[in-house]
DNA sequence: TACATTTATTAACTAAAGTGAACGAACTAT
DNA sequence: ATAGTTCGTTCACTTTAGTTAATAAATGTA
């Protein structure tokens, strides 16, 4: 189980076993059911999450209507913004199945970071990377038409089309369900 | 003028007047002309910048057309992807004023870990926020209506719209320049 | 199994964005 | 000053997304 973390970060640095050792026996590997509420609009929480297995994902609820932004899958992190700024949040982040996540406060990174320093430049390392692949991803989203950004998705993303409602996609796409319906019907229809 | 750059760290850490000249001393305050290309799509560089006075702006050329998807002012930074991932780029970065900037490859970078490791603390700290918060803005760009969009950038950054061409304010906000112009005016006529 | 709820599709209609072209105003450079 | 760009607006037209509502299909649950 907890090679899915290994293995991620042997991309970046190696381990000893005495590092791995440490990080097991934080003992931050939990489970959750599907549909667990992580965390809640208008609460404060220091929890960063890293997902082992499963998927979890962050949704506003705007006028009553959910909208759902980001989802995050096996090998992907996520500090919570109200984690960073203190601030009580303004979305939800929920489970949309079974898994398990790696869930770590500031107290525990701290530790982490005290013990092994190394672990303070792979974290720079990876927020770097991922804040330039963020912004990537946004990059494309403003330069592509809804069509485009679906069939984008299904290139880069095959998986969670299947794993996750297609409402949810929808405004993860930007859209509303029938305009997503209707893309995929013009779609399927244009590929005979 | 580096008042701009010790201002902005304060906020994250005290620096000593060690600190300080240690950084002054790198020598890597840099002038450009309005209209300079930083980087090139096609080009690798190893060059991160921090704005101190001025604006530039990344943008892609698609089907011969710009597409300008981010503004940096004063105090924001940018680490372009092929910096991180090593691969050549696929957008421009320009000068949109005459702009004074701090420039620093990964070895400068280096030295200032090696010679002040709590530089390395506050990076990882400042690129962990500046993830949530674009993450954030993605949120609101996913979630929003294109006229929702502008007032967003109406209220939050009033001073770019006057810095700016609005054909590139116009693609930041993922519409055509016509369109644009048209949400401008329906807003004008429904203020009256 | 049967019922209730959630999710996806379809349709008719409205509103808004994309496209291509034209025009004038503003800015540059010589 | 003037000639040449660049930039913003407008227009007519096409395409696509939003909205509201109804229905069908799939899923979960007693």
């Amino acid at each position: 189980m907890e090679q899915i973390l290994f293995n991620y970060l042997s991309k970046y640095i190696l381990l000893t076993d005495d590092e791995k050792k440490a990080i097991l026996e934080l003992d931050i590997f939990k489970q959750f059911k599907k549909g667990t509420q992580l965390l809640k609009e208008g609460e404060l929480s220091d929890n960063g999450y890293f997902v082992i297995k499963g998927c979890i994902r962050t949704f506003y609820i705007v006028d009553g209507v959910e909208k759902t932004t980001e989802f995050y899958t096996e090998a992907e992190s996520l500090e919570p913004l109200c984690k960073i700024n203190k601030k009580t949040s303004d979305y939800f982040i929920s489970c949309v199945e079974d898994s398990i996540l790696m869930v770590a406060d500031s107290e525990i990174e701290q530790e982490i970071f005290q013990k092994f320093p190394r672990f303070e430049t792979l974290c720079r390392v990876l927020s770097e990377e991922l804040l330039a692949k963020n912004k990537a991803d946004f990059d494309d989203f403003k330069t592509s038409s809804p069509e485009q950004r679906y069939l984008n998705l299904f290139q880069s993303r095959p998986q969670l089309l299947q794993r996750v409602p297609q409402y949810q996609i929808a405004s993860y796409l930007g859209l509303t369900p029938q305009s997503l319906s209707r893309i995929r019907k013009r779609l399927s229809v244009g590929a005979k």
